[in-house]
DNA sequence: GCAAAAGTGTTATCACTACACCCATGG
DNA sequence: CCATGGGTGTAGTGATAACACTTTTGC
């Protein structure tokens, strides 16, 4: 029994904002689209909505496709729906920014979609409007990360001080002071410190620490403020 | 030329969630649904996208359609997409959150969508996932309010420091210290005085303010903390 | 023994909170 | 003259920011 009969019908896409860090740099995951128009071009990972699916579950999906990755952090970014932004049919695309740990698939890039990791910062132009929307997902993770432990979802479940202020550093691009940014992390009491020692980035080693699962979803909506003057960020 | 061709095309709806400020409590602008299903129950405005309109505009048109309103305030909120929230047929829905000055057309509802202003605080039970979508906007007025300053959307031009504690006061359920936000709020510097008074509230009568709409607009991303510890409101 | 990164402490400043009284006016 | 809401000031506390030196160890 369809009513509403008179109502135009849309395609509804999904596209993947997906972030990761390799201890220097913010990198962002791209393919090479594989159908017209614009095939071979660098775009976001994305598909089309499927009947019986949701949109988490079709951007999980999508995110599973490309990665192999599951229980990936993820979060609805904004609806895109300019009637022109996709030049074949109107499509409506709804983004979703996501947060992996690099390492965790860094090899099993699928090749099937020629994905490859590329620096956020000089990535190349994106079909459509998908540079908007790493744009604003960016915007979105700096504020975000302003006020919320989300950054943890980028480490592995292993990291040190110094590798959690670079990703800091790198997000906000800045320096921060070590003294202040690790007396601020610790005194949040969501890192466990670990007996072991990282010894690859430097003679001394430094410790490891693991994040407290339990206090990191109790706290996660707290405002924790781990950056100074955050308003010089958000601009 | 139509390509994805093997691709469902899915209905696509807008739900504007409209707030207003009486003096006293925060109010929801609500309509009786006009077609079945449900017709008759409460429920959010809302209105199907046109082929030629991208979200905001088909936003903008509910709500001028509903209010008059043009130029209002209003930010997408979520997109929300279970396969059986429209029992009629699949709908995805992209839901608004809107701030109006209810004062500026109190007496304009149009009689047409039987509108009506209700309190936020015990409001009807509304139709598919409405309920949830308001309850989403208020989580996000409240965590939004918290930083920008967001809720003089809600007032007149000239407005009170005690009727912007008001508001505070209601979007927060609780009460404030006087002494301690208005230092705050005029600490801003984005109020300007103005000669005259409010006489309706109080025999010694409470001075007008305005915006200044230029370090409004220049400071809207900034931090500002308007309330006491915020952690406590946006569990 | 030296280069390179890790780790740690103190002080000054600022922002926030709690708290109580006087003011202006209409009735 | 009194009841009502408007308006203001201070002191204590806690958080933040600025700043430099010592430690460890691989080479």
């Amino acid at each position: 029994m369809t009513r509403y009969s008179k109502q135009t019908r849309i395609l509804v896409a999904v596209d993947c904002i997906i972030f990761g860090f390799d201890g220097h740099d913010i990198k962002l995951l791209l393919v090479k689209r594989g159908l017209e128009p614009e095939s071979g071009k660098w775009s976001l990972m994305g598909g089309f909505v499927q009947p019986r699916e949701n949109l988490r579950q079709a951007a999980n999906r999508i995110l599973q496709k490309l990665t192999g990755l599951q229980g990936v952090y993820m979060e609805q970014l904004r609806t895109f729906s300019d009637p022109d932004r996709d030049p074949v049919e109107r499509t409506i695309s709804i983004a979703y920014f996501a947060l992996i740990d690099i390492h965790k698939y860094e090899k099993q890039l699928s090749e099937d979609y020629h994905a490859e990791w590329v620096l956020l910062k000089d990535r190349p132009r994106l079909i459509f409007d998908h540079n908007e929307m790493v744009e604003l997902a960016q915007k979105q993770l700096r504020y975000k990360a302003a006020l919320h432990p989300i950054l943890f979802e980028l480490l592995p479940s292993k990291f040190t001080i110094p590798q959690l202020q670079s990703l800091y550093e790198a997000i906000y691009d800045n320096t921060f002071d070590n003294r202040n940014f690790s007396r601020k992390v610790l005194s949040t009491g969501l890192l466990i410190k670990q007996k072991e020692k990282d010894k690859l980035n430097s003679k001394k080693g430094a410790f490891y620490y693991r994040l407290d699962k339990r206090k990191y979803k109790a706290n996660f909506q707290s405002f924790l403020n781990f950056i100074p003057n955050p308003d010089k960020f958000l601009i």
